[in-house]
This record gives structure tokens, sequence and C-alpha cells, in this order.
DNA sequence: ACTATCACG
DNA sequence: ACGTACGTGATAGTT
């Protein structure tokens, strides 16, 4: 059975390229348009399995319309221009799915969709965004509407339009002719609205009917009507899609490829549609992707003796390791040793004679070394020095974070991962150096690798007697404050849902709402005093939390009294670390529960302590660095409470007059800043009005005058610098959104400018501290471990005997990591637990 | 897969 | 009319 698809590109797209934010590939491509449109395209592909699909451009803005009509679509903005480059995107998108695009000079995609539709009496799905469409709908057509930008679609066909609208499809021009259409700029009656023009076009069915029946209306409709009837008949005209246009297409030119070829697979990685290349039943099987084939060769029993000898004076050597360890010497061969037997199915000899090639002075390349090493330790070898291609791929751009190695595989143009990694060598070196990168990667990232592996391996201790009471006791808590919360809804209904507690909040106990029903914590709060659930869903709202995201997960991940958290150094735009499984980087840290988790971190030594030592002020004290203001250096200089400060500059008081409330507005400024936040935000942040927020930014910029000059020197270099900014230590940031021609992303991107070069530069600084420490650790022969990274604070586990000396350490390393024009500080505290 | 919520710096 | 403060990760519910 022949099912078509007919698509009103233009329409479409545009609509994927304002609903969704503005991406870009790794070159600088705009391709949210394209992503939105292709996804779906294939939502629809494989849900109605259309036979035949066919998409209609515009070819240009000016039309027959507008030899009839010269403002027609005369209210249309410029279109943006990064929007403008992704028609061509989609285009070889098109193409590449072998889907026919019809495009043709002086007729609108509107016309082509209309004759096509009309033209061939299969089931037709007409997927546009444009309700003018409408009026194409028969027997055999149906047009599916977009909604909500491109997230929902509306499934219109005779029935429902006249369900939903009470018309016929035919109607809808003698509606559009009465009202008129504003994204058309298509003129209608004037004073006559959506309202009136269906109701009339209900009552008399015809646009003519309606002025025969002109006396019939009331007298300020029929003025309405008589002035503006030509304009009716214009707008008649124009909003009639055309359905006999000489176009050359038949069905049978409508036929596509699916599951698509892998022109499209590559088009997709090219444009990073990250989702979209996971779904692999997308793509035919079997199919290469041009990428240069390379031999593999299996390496086992007898040969790995052989083999080994022949690579022993190799001076490069890729390593990867999934099932089988697999090793490149020559740029071209894959050497894969299969693991699956008792450790390679080498002897100790061969291992030994493997470590012993390993070892040496030769350049080894690999793809992500953390897990390499844990994978190799695992069976016994060790790697130490050496190149980590993903590290530097993440340097060079950290946008789309790591690439996984089958995307890298297709950067490089490798069938095999391991012959990838060989060949990226000579190219991401060459790029580190280009880049300026080649010393954030050689002084800081690379050595880090290896001091988190240690931190993972080495863990952090957990007191499983408390975790386990503290299970047992909120299991308890929660039973009991679902029992009450019940009995005050009059009902039993799910707590955790969102959606269920509003509807017993706002519509049941009519509990005063905003517009959206949140059950936000915000809300909540406010309405803490208008009925006795609320702070019961606030404790088991706490509750929960606590035990499904801390407890339960260090029970989950706890090995021998230990938790081994995963620290990703490739996941952050900033430079920051990130952490997973469990995440130890929001351990609960600012009420009654929180020292509950906290106290559940112990030493490991027996009188040992957590000695936790944290940056104070880091990121603003780079801000007065960097923006040099007097003000704010001096501040610091003579190590004022920088928040204090502010508020007795600002209100032009003695600082120890400053009252709390002074400090805490101060503080929120202060903070707000380093963020790019304007008066809007400010206002909710301090619970003041606009106006007073905006006094207050403004007093604060007169007060550091410097700092306004800095936030604006930042928007404006990273637009001059190609839309990049970077931190102290020379990692870099694409921000593509600077450009945007949408307001709402360009604000976002400069706020971004602004706070990427601090977050950025204290992670920066707050690594090399790491490494410091790490080695005076090391070489001081000291026990303790460095267990944790917090972005401003490291987390030391020291037994007894080295808590002072391990302290003073850690602040040293800490406060010289860099010399900045202002003094670092450092707050250490020590515990048996974590608590502070 | 996406959204709401909430934990952290 | 809209949205308004950066960077993360985990969970549960919903689609």
């Amino acid at each position: 059975m022949d099912k078509l698809l007919i698509i009103d590109g233009n329409s479409l797209l545009n609509r994927a390229f304002y609903a969704l934010p503005l991406l870009t590939n790794s070159d600088g491509v705009y391709t949210n348009a394209v992503f939105g449109f292709c996804n779906m395209l294939i939502k629809i592909i494989q849900e109605q399995k259309p036979t035949h699909i066919v998409v209609a451009m515009d070819y240009e803005r000016k039309t027959f319309r507008n030899e009839i009509y010269s403002d027609y679509k005369g209210t249309r903005g410029e279109t943006p221009s990064e929007l403008g480059m992704q028609f061509s995107l989609l285009q070889e998108v098109l193409d590449a799915m072998d889907i026919k695009t019809i495009k043709i000079q002086g007729i609108e995609a509107d016309d082509i969709i209309g004759t096509l539709a009309k033209r061939f009496k299969v089931p037709t799905m007409i997927l546009t965004g444009d309700r003018d469409s409408l009026q194409l709908i028969d027997d055999t057509t149906d047009v599916w509407l977009t909604k909500k930008g491109i997230s929902e679609i509306a499934v219109m066909n005779k029935e429902s339009l006249m369900s939903e609208y009470g018309i016929t499809p035919r109607q809808v021009i003698d509606v559009k002719a009465l009202m008129g259409d504003k994204s058309d700029n298509i003129p209608g009656v004037r004073g006559v609205g959506e309202v009136s023009a269906y109701k009339l076009i209900r009552e008399y069915g015809t646009l003519d009917n309606v002025y025969e029946h002109l006396e019939d209306l009331t007298t300020s409709l029929k003025n309405k009507l008589s002035t503006d009837k030509d304009m009716a008949y214009l707008s008649y005209t124009l909003a009639t899609i055309k359905t006999d246009c000489d176009i050359d297409c038949e069905l049978k030119d409508c036929k596509y490829q699916f599951p698509f070829s892998n022109k499209v697979k590559l088009l997709f990685i090219k444009y990073q549609f990250a989702i979209l290349i996971k779904k692999d039943n997308l793509f035919l099987k079997d199919e290469n992707l041009g990428l240069e084939s390379c031999e593999v060769k299996e390496v086992g029993g007898v040969e790995l003796g052989d083999f080994l000898e022949s690579i022993s004076s190799t001076q490069r050597l890729a390593l990867y390791l999934n099932d089988k360890l697999h090793i490149c010497t020559d740029g071209k061969t894959d050497y894969a040793l299969n693991l699956s037997e008792d450790m390679l199915g080498m002897n100790d000899q061969q291992k030994d004679k493997l470590q012993e090639i390993l070892n040496k002075n030769i350049d080894i390349v690999v793809y992500g070394k953390k897990d390499l090493r844990r994978k190799l330790g695992e069976i016994g070898l060790q790697v130490k020095a050496c190149f980590d291609a993903e590290l530097a791929q993440y340097l060079i751009d950290a946008n789309d974070k790591a690439l996984d190695i089958k995307q890298f595989c297709i950067r490089m143009g490798f069938e095999s991962e391991v012959v990838s990694i060989y060949n990226s060598y000579e190219k991401l070196l060459q790029e580190l150096k280009d880049e300026d990168l080649y010393e954030l990667y050689t002084n800081i990232e690379a050595p880090l690798t290896d001091i988190l592996y240690d931190m993972e391996e080495a863990g952090i201790k957990l007191d499983m007697d408390l975790v386990r009471d503290s299970e047992i006791k909120y299991d308890s808590e929660l039973k009991e404050l679902t029992e009450y919360i019940y009995e005050l809804a009059g009902h039993p209904f799910n707590i955790n849902s969102p959606k269920q507690m509003g509807e017993v909040l706002f519509n049941e106990l009519k509990l005063y709402s905003n517009k959206k029903h949140s059950t936000a914590i915000e809300h909540l709060e406010m309405l803490k005093d208008s009925h006795p659930i609320i702070p019961l869903i606030i404790r088991y709202r706490k509750i929960l939390k606590m035990k499904n995201t801390y407890i339960d997960n260090y029970i989950k991940y706890e090995k021998n009294g230990f938790i081994h958290t995963t620290f990703n150094q490739m996941s952050t735009a900033t430079g920051r670390l990130s952490s997973t499984d469990p995440n130890m980087q929001n351990i609960p840290a600012r009420d009654d529960e929180a020292r509950l988790i906290r106290n559940m971190f112990v030493s490991r030594f027996d009188g040992g302590e957590l000695i936790s030592a944290d940056y104070s002020q880091i990121e603003l004290r780079l801000m007065a660095s960097f923006s040099k203001d007097p003000g704010f250096v001096d501040a610091f200089l003579k190590n004022e409470d920088i928040h204090a400060s502010t508020a007795s500059k600002i209100y032009g008081i003695p600082i120890e007059y400053v009252t709390k409330e002074q400090r805490r507005d101060a503080k929120a400024v202060n903070f707000g800043i380093i963020y790019g936040q304007g008066a809007f935000g400010l206002s909710k942040g301090i619970n003041t009005d606009f106006g007073t927020a905006q006094r207050f930014i403004d007093s604060y910029f007169a007060t550091y005058p410097l700092v306004k000059k800095y936030i604006d020197e930042c928007k404006q270099n990273a637009k001059d610098n190609n839309n990049v900014v970077h931190t102290l230590f020379k990692r870099k940031r694409r921000i593509p959104e600077l450009s945007s021609s949408n307001r709402q992303l360009r604000l976002f991107g400069e706020r971004v400018a602004i706070n990427t070069p601090l977050q950025g530069t204290a992670s920066d600084i707050i690594k090399i501290a790491m490494i410091r420490l790490f080695n005076s650790l090391k070489e001081g022969g000291f026990k303790s471990k460095l267990v944790l990274q917090i972005h401003d604070e490291l987390v030391v586990d020291a037994p007894k005997e080295e808590i002072e000396t391990v302290s003073q350490l850690m602040k040293d390393c800490m406060m010289n990591a860099v010399k900045l024009d202002i003094p670092l500080t450092v707050d250490i505290n020590s515990g048996k637990t974590l608590l502070k």
C-alpha cells in the first residue's frame, strides 16, 4: 500500500530552528534546524512508514502573490544567517537520503504541496507548521501540523477540522479571507478577527454568501465588511493554494532509501547528531563508511612470541583494549590479541616481554588513559607515559565533550580503532601546538589523569554501620510521612509525581498556585503555612532525596567499605571535573540532613582524619585579579570579608556597621556578577523589586568601575576573537551563541563569555595544586591520600601523625599553585568525618 | 528520551 | 511577548 509524505521544507526547518537551541558542530557550522528536521522526519518514517516522500521548498521570497499584492509576506524579517546557512545542509542530507526535493522558481512551497497532494490519489500526509495547508485536506489527504515548536503533532483530517474548528477544508480559505494572516501579511478585513471570521463562515458557508447577507449583520460588522470587500477577495486569492502548477514529478520519483545509506550516517557524524548516529536501525548494515580499511591480524598461541619480537623495536605503538588487546605499530595493521582466555593466552615470559616494550622510551598512544590503565591492570600490565588522544581531542574542542571512539575513528578516517589512534598522534600533537594548548596538555591535564586514577583507586572510606542505620531510620520516617500525607490529601497518590501532586494541591486542596502548578521547593516554601500537608511534603522530598540519591547509592557502590567514584576529566565545557557513580561532588552540605550524610565519610586510618582544604572566594579573587579594580583588589589584599566590604562600599558605611542583611545582599550581587546576572535575577535572589535590584547593580558597578569595564571587554574580546574565550592557562571554549541573531541565545553566550574564564581558570589552578600536592605527598613518603576534589576544595585522608604536616602542605600547594597579584587563601578543616 | 526536581561548587 | 545566573549528576515520572 502506497503512502506519501509531503513535507513543507521551509516551514519545518523554520520551526525546528526556533524550537531548538543553537547548535554547531566543531567546525562552527550551525546545525540545530537540520537536526530538528531530521529527528522529526525519522520519527515519522519509523512510525508511519511512508513509501514515498517529497520535500517542497520555496525558491525565493517573491512569487506571483507579490505581483497581485506587493506586501505579501511583507512583515517577515530577514532570515537569520544561522538559519539561512542550514538550507544547503538540509539539501545535502535529503540528497543523501535519496529524498526528492522540489524547488521551482515562481512557485511557492505551498503550491507545490497543493499540486502534488491533489495529483496523487494515494493516502497522503502533509507535514507542515503552516495552517494554510488545512485547505488541502480531502479523503486521501491529512495534514500533520507541528505544534509547540516541533515537539507535538496534531493530525488534522476532515472530521477533526470540523470538530475543532467547525469548518470544511475549503472554508479555511474563506476564513482566512476575512481574518487575514499576520505571518504572511494577508490583510483580510480590518476589525474582523479569528472569532468573527469563524462565526461568519460557519453561519454563511462562503465568503460570497457572507457578502450576500450583509443586511443580516450588525451595522458595525457590515461597515467593516463593505469597506474592505476588495481586500477580502484579494485575501481570498492570496490564501488559496494552487493545485494545478506545472510540476514535473511522478509518484515513483518520490521513492526514497530507508534504512539510509551510510552517506547519511557520515553526514550525521559530520554534523555531530550524536543521538541519531547511535540509532543503528536507521542505516543499512554492512556498508562501510568510506573509512580506510585496516588489516586485522589475530595474534595468539605460538605466533605471540614472534609478534612481540617483531614489534620490540617499534618507535610508536598504539593500544586499544576492548574484548581484545589491539596493538598498532605501523599505522595500518590492527594486531588483535585475544584476551578471552587466561591473560591473553600469554605465558609470564611473553607478558614480561610486552611489559618491557611498554616500558621503553617510545611514543605510546592511547584513547582514554584512565580507563585503559584500569583494564590493563586487571590483566597485569601497566602503561606509564603515553599520549592520550581522547584528552587532546577534548582540549582542542571541549564543546562536544569527549568524542566516543567510533566518532573519533570517523574523524581520523580509519576503520580500526587502534589504527585511528596510532595515526591521530601527529595530527593532535600538531593541533595542540597550533592552538597553544600543548603546555596545558603536558603540564596540567596529562599528569592529572594519573592522579585521578589514584584517587579513584584509593576511594573514600564509609562508616557502613551508620549508612545502614540511616537507611532504616529514613525508611521508617518515609513510611510515616507517606501515611500522614495520604490522610491529609484524603486519598493515596504518588507523592513523587509532580503531576499528581499538582492535582492534589492545586485542584483538590485549592492552594494558591502560580500558572504552572509548580511543586518546586520555592513554591512549596511559600505555601508552608497555608496547609499542614505542605511541611510534610517538604520533609518527604528531603528525606527521599537523601535516601535515594545518597544513602542507597553509597550502599550500591560500596566495595569493602570504600566508595570509588569516577572522576571525569573530559566532560565539562569549562575544564572542571565531574564525578559519577556515585557523584561525590554533590554531597549535601547545608543542613541537618547534610550533617548525617557527611558523618558517613571517615578516615581509613585508625585515629586518622579527613582534611578538607578549600579556596576562599577563588572566582571573585580571579575577577579582582583580571579586572584590577582597585576596590576589589584592596579588599582582598587587606584580606577583608569581601561581601561585607562590598556592602560597606555600596552603602557608604564603615565595614563594621554592615548588617547581616546588607552583607547577604552584597554577596548575592558578588556572585551574580560572575554569572552575568541582571536586575531581574538579582531581584529574585535578594527578594526585592526590579528597580531596587537595578539600582543595586548600578551602584555596584559605580563602586567597582573596572569590574564593569572587564565584563564589557570580556564580551567584546570574545566576539572579536572568533567567539573563543580563554582561561589563564590557555584552556579554550568556543561560544557560537555569541553571534546568534537570537537575542536570548546571544545573551546566554555573553554570560558564558564572562563566566568561563573565571570558572575555567579556577579549575586550572586547583588542577595545578592537585599535581603539586600529589607529588609532594609522594616525595615526602606520606601515607596520606588525596581522595576528593570538589571544584574549589581538596579532601585528603590522613593518618593521625600526618594531620598537621599534611594540612600545612595542602595549604602551601594550593596557595602557591599560581602567582597572582591577589593572594589565594585556603581554609583548612579536619575531623574524624567530612563534617565541617 | 525528556522534564521536573534537587543535590553540589 | 519573552525571559531573565554559570557549571555539573541522579532520580522518578512521563512520553
